[in-house]
DNA sequence: ACCTCACTACGAAACTCTTCGTTGACATCC
DNA sequence: GGATGTCAACGAAGAGTTTCGTAGTGAGGT
């Protein structure tokens, strides 16, 4: 028991966490006004996906205040190659290479951008081994 | 009109476009049983899923035979550039570049495999005007 | 004390996904 | 030509997701 691995976040979920990361701890309401900056989500809407996160354990809930502190669990870092292995897994015969190839090849990046992961590759391979 | 885009797959389609982009069209039952070498799937419920997939249209279904040969309407790489490119609007803020130096970091890759990328870099940096 | 506002909780409705049992059509084999 | 087996189609059940209306509770102002 202790702690199991988190469950893949729906795309609500996903868009609730987005604001977690970026602000830290959050109520409800600061959650939905950030939200409804572009879409719309109701407030009650935002609460219910909330305290869903907060039965699956995606996020901790801080109840000492009238408005309940919600913080993402898991970091931003760690949930994102969740999903990558999880989709390198399902679609990509679990090669995370291949993943990360097709990534590449499917957009243009900028100069600056190649050279970044160039920069990340040589760390990479200076450390392998 | 004309072409929407393709919907994303989920988990059960992926699985299934799996076996007919390895084994070209297939009927039913031999997706069926490539699906059963490992996972039990009845076949009523490959059938379904099958179904629905040609409702989405991901897809195509020949009926001239009476075993019905299914088709991927898509590409392998094509689908998958797809995916990556939806989990980059949805956990990577819209970057691609986030998402490739994240899966890079995120797991050990072999020697050869990060020579791999990185000749992939060079013909991109290399076209890249 | 009372009114009002903000907040959480509850639950229902609509929708999708996954699964499979059953049915009816069709072909093939004695 | 009747039995057997394979096939697509239909429908339903159960779980999960997303949405929001409504109710209840507490806090703060007048």
């Amino acid at each position: 028991m202790t702690d199991r691995q988190p469950p893949r976040p729906t795309d609500s979920e996903l868009a609730i966490l987005g604001v977690l990361w970026e602000r830290g701890p959050s109520t409800v309401r600061d959650v939905h006004d950030a939200l409804n900056k572009d879409g719309a989500t109701g407030y009650t809407t935002v609460l219910k996906i909330l305290q869903i996160m907060t039965e699956k354990g995606l996020v901790v809930r801080d109840e000492t205040e009238r408005a309940h502190v919600y913080e993402s669990r898991y970091g931003e870092q760690k949930t994102q190659r969740q999903l990558l292995a999880d989709l390198a897994e399902r679609a990509f015969g679990g090669s995370a290479t291949k993943l990360v190839m097709q990534a590449l090849s499917g957009r243009k990046a900028s100069a600056s951008e190649l050279t970044a992961i160039r920069e990340l590759l040589d760390t990479l391979e200076g450390e392998a081994k």
